[in-house]
RNA sequence: GGCCCGGUGGUGUAGCGGACUAACAUACCGCCCUGUCACGGCGGAGAUCGGGGGUUCGAAUCCCCUCCGGGUCGCCA
C-alpha cells in the first residue's frame, strides 16, 4: 500500500492530482482530481456509489442527482473497469457509514464532475476479486491479471526490494556493472538459448546462463565489488520456482574468504526485510548448517527451518529389531531415519495412506508409522499396547522409546519412519516433513527463516558417464584442508561453496574461487579435461588468471524466488510481470513463433522438423 | 521423456451412466430502490460439458487417442 507522501503523485493535476489511495481525515474539505478504474459500482436508484481504484488503493465516491445531477447521470452508465477521471470534494463519512476495512474508510469523495476517459467491455475474470482464474487465462490476458491489487502490490515489492538492494550495495562501494545478454555458449551445465549470427554463418551467440565468467573477469579486471540486478537464460524444464528467464542479484568481490560473501549476505537481508517487509518476523543470527548436517538433520539442503522436527537416525536400532525388512536394508547398506509430527498420533488412516504415497512418489518403498499413545502420558511409562502400528509387534518398548527420544517424540505423537538407500529416504523424509509441516501448520507465513548451508562437497559421481563432475562449477575453490585428498578421494573433497536458504526454498548460490593455476589444473585433471580441452574451453579465462588475478568470490540470489517468499506466493509467476507457462511459451505474445522464410535466410537457417513432433509454432 | 491433478455458460464451481430440458454463485441485460461498501429485490439472456474416436438402448459422467494449463521426477555446471 502507497503511502502519502512516498511517491509523487502520478498526474501534474490535468486528470489527476490525487491518488485514491492516500485520501485521510486530513483531506477533508479538499478539492481533488482522481483517475483510475471503476472498482465496484452500488446504484440505490437515488444514489451511486462508486469504489474508484487505482495502484495506491480505493476510495468511495459518491454521486447525488441533488447536488451534481451531470455526474450523477455519467455514473449511471459506468461499469467495471471503466476508466473514469473526478473532480469532487473529500468529505468525512456521515456517522455510521464508516469503512473500517479500507485505508480511505473513513472519508468519500463526492463527486461534482464525472468524465468518462474509456469504457471497457466486461474483463474475461475478475479484477476486483482475488479469485481462482485458469492460469492460461491469467497469461492470454496479463495486463488485466496484473491490475489486480495482489500482482500491483507483488510488482510494488519487487521494485522496492531491487531497489533497496541497488542503494544498500552502492552505498558500501560496490559498482553495478552490465554484461553482454549475447555471449558465448558453454557446452556446461544448462542448456543455452541460443540466438544465431548473421554475419557469421552457422555460428551463434548465447544467453548467459548466469555472468558467471564475467564477473570474474570484473575482478582480473580489478573492479574489487561488482553487483548486477542480471537476467539469466536457462533452456530447460519449468517448476514453480524456475522460469526460462530469471533475474539474479549478480555479486562478487576481491579479497574476500567465505565468511566475507555470508556477513556481507547477512546483513543485506536482514536490512532488507526489516526495512522492506518490517511486518516479517526475522531470524537473526541466520543459522548456519554445513551441507552434510543439512542432509542429517532435515533430509534436504535447502530445509525450512520454520519449524523443527529434525530427522533422526534409527539405523543402528533397526539392524537389531525383530523387523525384516529394516533388517534387510541396513545389510544392504540403507539407512533408517524418521521424525516425529507432534500430536499426530489420532491421524486417521486416509492421511497415513496419503503421507505413505508422497513417500513412495519420492522414490520409497513405504512408510512405517508408530502412533504413540495419548498426550499427557510420560515416555518411560509407554506401554506396548498403547503403541499403534503395523509393525509395531518387531519392536521391543525399549526400541521404541529410543527411537522416540531420538526423534524428541512425545506420548501423542505419530514417528514416520523410512527406510532404504540414503539418497531416497532422505528425499522422502524431506518432502514428508514438509507435508507435517504444512498440515500442523508449523511453517508461519509471516516469518523468513534465512539460513547457509556450507561445505558443499566439491564435485559430484555421473554414474551414467563414469566421471566426476562440479557440484557447483569448476572454478569453485576446494577447502584449504581438503586439498590433499583431491587426487585420492575427490568424493570426499568439500568445497568453498555455499547456499542461502530460506522457508524451504534456494535463494542463492556462490562461492570462492579458484585463483591458482596449479590448484585449477588439478581440478580439470579430475574432471578429465585434457590441458588442451581445458583450453578450448575456459582459455580466455585461464589466460586472464595468468594476468594478475585477485582472490575473489561471490554468489547470486535469485531475485524471483526472494521477492515470492517475502509476497506469501507459491508460484514465481506471481511476481514476475510477463512470465512464461510451463511448457515455455508467452501466451500474451505468442512466443515462440515461427519467423519469415527471409529472417530465416538471412541467419542462414534452415529449419528440419524431427518426425515425432508435430510442425508448426505451438498452438495458442 | 515418466507420473499425478485439472479443463462444464464470460468467470469460479457443482454434477461423475438414465430424474441433465446441465445446477449454483457472480458477471452481463432490463425494471425497482437516496447510505451502501461482496448493497438489496424482481425478471431475462447465456454452456451440448477442451477436441476426436469408441463402449452403451442411453455418455458431461466409462474406455482410447489428442490438445491446453498446473504440480512433480528426470533435468536445472
Amino acid at each position: 500500500m502507497l503511502k502519502r507522501g512516498e511517491y509523487p503523485s502520478t498526474g501534474v493535476g490535468m486528470l489527476k492530482d490525487t491518488d485514491c489511495g492516500t485520501l485521510t481525515l486530513s483531506d477533508v474539505g479538499r478539492q481533488v482530481a482522481l483517475a483510475g478504474w471503476v472498482h465496484r459500482r452500488r446504484d440505490h436508484g437515488g444514489i451511486i456509489f462508486i469504489d474508484l481504484r487505482d495502484r495506491s488503493g480505493i476510495v468511495q465516491v459518491v454521486f447525488n442527482p441533488s447536488y451534481a445531477p451531470d455526474a450523477y447521470r455519467t455514473a449511471d452508465a459506468l461499469r467495471n473497469e471503466w476508466v473514469v477521471c473526478i473532480r469532487g470534494r473529500v468529505e468525512r463519512r456521515p456517522p455510521g457509514t464508516e469503512n473500517p476495512s479500507l485505508p480511505t474508510g473513513q472519508v468519500e469523495v463526492h463527486a461534482l464532475a464525472c468524465q468518462i476517459l474509456n469504457p471497457s467491455r466486461p474483463p474475461p475474470f475478475y479484477i476486483n476479486e482475488d479469485t481462482e482464474v485458469d492460469e492460461a487465462l491469467r497469461l492470454r490476458y496479463r495486463y488485466l491479471y496484473l491490475r489486480r491489487q495482489r500482482l500491483q502490490r507483488n510488482l510494488e515489492l519487487r521494485h522496492r526490494v531491487v531497489k533497496f538492494i541497488r542503494d544498500w550495495l552502492s552505498a558500501r562501494g560496490f559498482w553495478e556493472v552490465e554484461t553482454p545478454i549475447l555471449t558465448k555458449s558453454t557446452p556446461e551445465g544448462a542448456r543455452d538459448y541460443l540466438v544465431p549470427s548473421r554475419l557469421y554463418p552457422g555460428c551463434f551467440y548465447a544467453l548467459p546462463q548466469s555472468p558467471q565468467q564475467l564477473k570474474q573477469l570484473l575482478m582480473v579486471a580489478g573492479l574489487e565489488r561488482y553487483f548486477q540486478i542480471a537476467r539469466c537464460f536457462r533452456d530447460e524444464d519449468l517448476r514453480a520456482d524456475r522460469q526460462p528467464e530469471f533475474t539474479q542479484l549478480d555479486l562478487e568481490m576481491s579479497f574476500v574468504e567465505e565468511e566475507d560473501i555470508l556477513n556481507l549476505m547477512e546483513s543485506l537481508f536482514t536490512d532488507l526485510v526489516e526495512q522492506v517487509t518490517p511486518h516479517k518476523r526475522l531470524r537473526k543470527p541466520f543459522p548456519r548448517l554445513t551441507y552434510a548436517e543439512a542432509i542429517a538433520k532435515y533430509g534436504t539442503d535447502k530445509p525450512d527451518l520454520r519449524f523443527g522436527m529434525e530427522l533422526a537416525d534409527f539405523t543402528d536400532i533397526a539392524r537389531q529389531c525383530q523387523f525384516e525388512v529394516f533388517r534387510r536394508v541396513v545389510q544392504q547398506g540403507g539407512v533408517v531415519k524418521g521424525f516425529a509430527a507432534p500430536g499426530y498420533a489420532d491421524c486417521p488412516r486416509r492421511q497415513i495412506e496419503e503421507l505413505t504415497t508422497l513417500a513412495k512418489s519420492k522414490g520409497a518403498t513405504g512408510l512405517v508409522t508408530l502412533a504413540l499413545g495419548q498426550p499427557g502420558l510420560s515416555l518411560e511409562a509407554l506401554t506396548p499396547e498403547q503403541v499403534r502400528s503395523a509393525v509395531a509387534r518387531h519392536f521391543t518398548i525399549e526400541q521404541v522409546q529410543e527411537m522416540a527420544r531420538r526423534a524428541g517424540a512425545r506420548p501423542g505423537d505419530l514417528l514416520l519412519i523410512v527406510a532404504g538407500e540414503p539418497a531416497t529416504t532422505n528425499a522422502a523424509l524431506s518432502a514428508l516433513r514438509t507435508e507435517m509441516g504444512a498440515r500442523l501448520g508449523l511453517a508461519d507465513p509471516n516469518q523468513v527463516v534465512f539460513a547457509f548451508v556450507t561445505q558443499f562437497p566439491l564435485f559430484e559421481w555421473n554414474a551414467e558417464e563414469r566421471r566426476w563432475e562440479s557440484a557447483h562449477h569448476p572454478f569453485t575453490a576446494p577447502r584449504d584442508e581438503d586439498l590433499p585428498l583431491l587426487e585420492a578421494d575427490p568424493g570426499r573433497v568439500r568445497s568453498k561453496a555455499y547456499d542461502m536458504v530460506c522457508n524451504g526454498y534456494e535463494v542463492a548460490s556462490g562461492s570462492i574461487r579458484i585463483h591458482n593455476r596449479e590448484v585449477q589444473e588439478r581440478i580439470f585433471r579430475i574432471l578429465g579435461y585434457s590441458p588442451e580441452e581445458a583450453q578450448k574451453r575456459f582459455g580466455h579465462l585461464l589466460e586472464a588468471f595468468e594476468y594478475g588475478a585477485p582472490p575473489h568470490g561471490g554468489i547470486a540470489p535469485g531475485i524471483d524466488r526472494i521477492v515470492m517468499v517475502l509476497a506469501n506466493e507459491a508460484s514465481l509467476r506471481e511476481v514476475i510481470a510477463f512470465p512464461k507457462t510451463q511448457s515455455a511459451q508467452d501466451l500474451l505474445f505468442g512466443a515462440p513463433s515461427e519467423v519469415s522464410e527471409k529472417q530465416l535466410r538471412e541467419l542462414h537457417l534452415a529449419v528440419v522438423h524431427p518426425e515425432t513432433a508435430p510442425s508448426g509454432p505451438p498452438p495458442s
